[in-house]
DNA sequence: TAGTAAGTGCAATGGAAGTGCATTTGTTAT
DNA sequence: ATAACAAATGCACTTCCATTGCACTTACTA
């Protein structure tokens, strides 16, 4: 079992208590989560910090950015062999209408999108809107 | 050849230079556009005009809105017979890294998703991202 | 352990979305 | 035609999120 501590160093990212606490706050939600989420969790903390410790997380591929059409950027870990780098392995993500809240479907894989000639395809952001399984149930 | 202000008058629109000249604005643009678009295209116009003015067309369905992750939201006049308000019926965008524009692939149906049981789609926002074909001739 | 680089916190800015209200314009009924 | 009403417009203001500059603190390195 690797731990954060571990993880961080392996992708050059240097250890503080707020990258830990910011981390293990990630990987306890297992739904994308907003900057005002963050920063209502850690009230002590600057929205600042919590910024550049999320682009930092970003640059390094610990988390990838959401544009789920709320307007507002989300951001979730990315999984144990998650190649956000890799453009061609995007998964999608679901917006649920009722809570509001977005998942990562890590396991559906976006289909290949056919483009017209001369364009070239680098990135695909697929959100699907609806009820959750919460909701639904 | 339908005539704006019968098509607006379909739509149960009120004809006003304002919306006639916005129309026009949107049908010779290709691509999709955003407030600040058309009001530095509209001086002379003010911004809540303009604001309201869309928000009219997306509510009569002769503009759908696009969400192509640059964080501003962008507009573009529904095609003839598109669907918008049909939600099964979404076509996908692509957005030019390049030259920042999006474009309407309505061409481009997107593809059925498969969502885990329990979850209910819909709604599908679908942004391809690259290179369009002017800036990668 | 001193010096340097990186991280953090505070304050402020900027852009876009949205709202309340007064004024103007358009529609309808007398 | 015009009075009365409804819708559209313009101005001012507010709010929210993203982002940056600068000072201060913390962590690594020689």
């Amino acid at each position: 079992m690797e731990t954060i501590e571990q993880l961080l160093e392996s992708k050059d990212i240097r250890i503080t208590a707020m990258r830990l606490l910011i981390y293990k706050f990630l990987a306890e939600k297992e739904i994308a989560v907003t900057l005002s989420d963050i920063e209502n969790a850690f009230e002590k903390a600057d929205r600042t910090t919590l910024y550049r410790t999320i682009k930092t997380f970003e640059e390094k591929d610990i988390v990838h950015q959401i544009d789920d059409g709320t307007g507002i950027t989300k951001y979730a870990l990315c999984e144990q062999g998650c190649s956000c780098d890799i453009k061609t392995d995007l998964h999608l993500h679901f917006h649920c209408n009722n809570c509001n809240e977005t998942i990562c479907l890590t396991d559906h894989k976006i289909p290949q999108i056919k483009v017209p000639d001369g364009f070239v395809s680098e990135n695909v952001n697929l959100v699907v809107k609806g009820i959750c399984d919460k909701c639904s149930g």
